[in-house]
DNA sequence: AAAGCTGGCAACCGCTCAATC
DNA sequence: GGATTGAGCGGTTGCCAGCTT
């Protein structure tokens, strides 16, 4: 029954590798391999490593033809471009770039690529920030803003875009998922703008008085707000990704959440990033309830595996990722060459 | 020059899933 | 079919080098 134990924990070296442990390793390997046993590899070659260790150490830095550092723009594109198709699946990235580690990946993008992108973001931010103060001034003229002031505060145009065009089923839910909504907010480093009734478009901002009439939000949100979807919100987002979010925006109706339209590209990659990987953030829970994945219901009780879940995001990439073809990977160029046009 | 801080990276930990008995 | 283990994966931690004060 079972199997030999994996190792003696208490006779087991750990920290960092000798160059004679890593000589013994790669000779090993090299000329007999693995032999499909990680577990009773360093006893056959006489270290005193855990079978895990062995193997890491082998796949992340030992295996030929391996690269440390230097990623190049496009690698940065393609980490991205995967990262918000289908989050930290870091092992799934790593296939896509030959010589590159998971560890690796999860690294630079800990250490480096997410901070560039954020900061690529607040420059944007600042520089349209700064733009459209100069417009406000021009068109108020008499110096009385549209604006209230507490919109001119820190915490209004740093809210990241965060789509939910998801219905609702129900006012419920929605009213609801309020906190929820806080909670990813805030895990996304955005802030949010409790102040109800205000919009922003990226240009302008546009307030709704507490007595406007719930038609005129109505009329003014289908307009312009909310996009409708023809049959599923992930069918839309499988055909319209990286083109429709950009232009959308939305409002959280009853919710007292804005969403602002699309800021910068990295906010729109944030809603993706949220969208795709819905299942596993804190406070996503709101998003799906009952509502529907592509054309079924979901229990938002229901914990979903990634396992089960390929039906919910780019389908090259996370339902047949054992061979993603060029057909993906071209999508995966377009898509990020509309985040990062010539980046690549 | 030294202490403290920060960022990058290697390695470990703990979990899930599949394989084996 | 259930128990156990191995493989693989993502998250986290700890160390170290470089930088700042």
């Amino acid at each position: 029954m079972g199997r030999a134990p994996c190792c003696d924990k208490a006779n087991v070296k750990k920290g960092p590798w000798s160059p004679e442990e890593d000589a013994k390793l790669k000779a090993y390997i090299e000329q007999h391999g693995t032999g499909g046993n990680w577990i009773a590899l360093p006893q056959k070659i006489g270290l005193k490593r855990c079978g895990k260790s062995c193997r890491l150490r082998w796949l992340n830095y030992l295996r030929p033809n391996i690269k440390h550092g230097g990623f190049s723009e496009e690698e940065d594109g393609i980490i991205c471009s995967l990262y918000i198709s289908i989050g930290s699946r870091w092992s799934i990235i790593a296939a896509q770039l030959p010589g590159r580690t998971d560890n690796d990946i999860k690294n630079y993008w800990n250490t480096r690529l997410k901070k560039k992108l954020l900061g690529k973001q607040q420059k944007e931010q600042q520089s349209r920030r700064g733009s459209s103060l100069k417009q406000d001034k021009k068109s108020s003229g008499n110096g009385e803003s549209m604006v209230p002031d507490h919109n001119q505060s820190p915490y209004w145009p740093q809210l990241p875009v965060l789509a939910a065009p998801i219905p609702y089923s129900s006012q419920e839910q929605c009213i609801d998922s309020q906190d929820s909504m806080r909670r990813l907010l805030i895990k996304l480093g955005g802030r949010f703008c409790d102040d109800d009734h205000v919009i922003n478009d990226g240009t302008t901002l546009h307030h709704f008085p507490n007595d406007s009439s719930s038609a005129d939000r109505q009329l003014y949100e289908q307009t312009v707000h909310m996009p409708s979807y023809s049959s599923s919100p992930m069918d839309a987002l499988n055909n319209n990704i990286g083109t429709q979010f950009v232009n959308s925006q939305y409002t959280v109706n009853g919710a007292n959440l804005h969403m602002l339209q699309g800021q910068s590209s990295f906010s729109s990659e944030l809603q993706e990033m949220a969208r795709s990987n819905l299942q596993r953030l804190d406070g996503m829970e709101f998003i799906y309830g009952e509502g529907m994945v592509n054309n079924r219901a979901v229990n938002s009780c229901e914990s979903i595996g990634w396992g089960d879940t390929s039906s919910l995001v780019c389908p090259p990439v996370a339902s047949e990722y054992e061979g993603i073809q060029q057909q993906g990977m071209l999508q995966e160029y377009a898509f990020s060459e509309l985040r990062y046009p010539g980046a690549q």
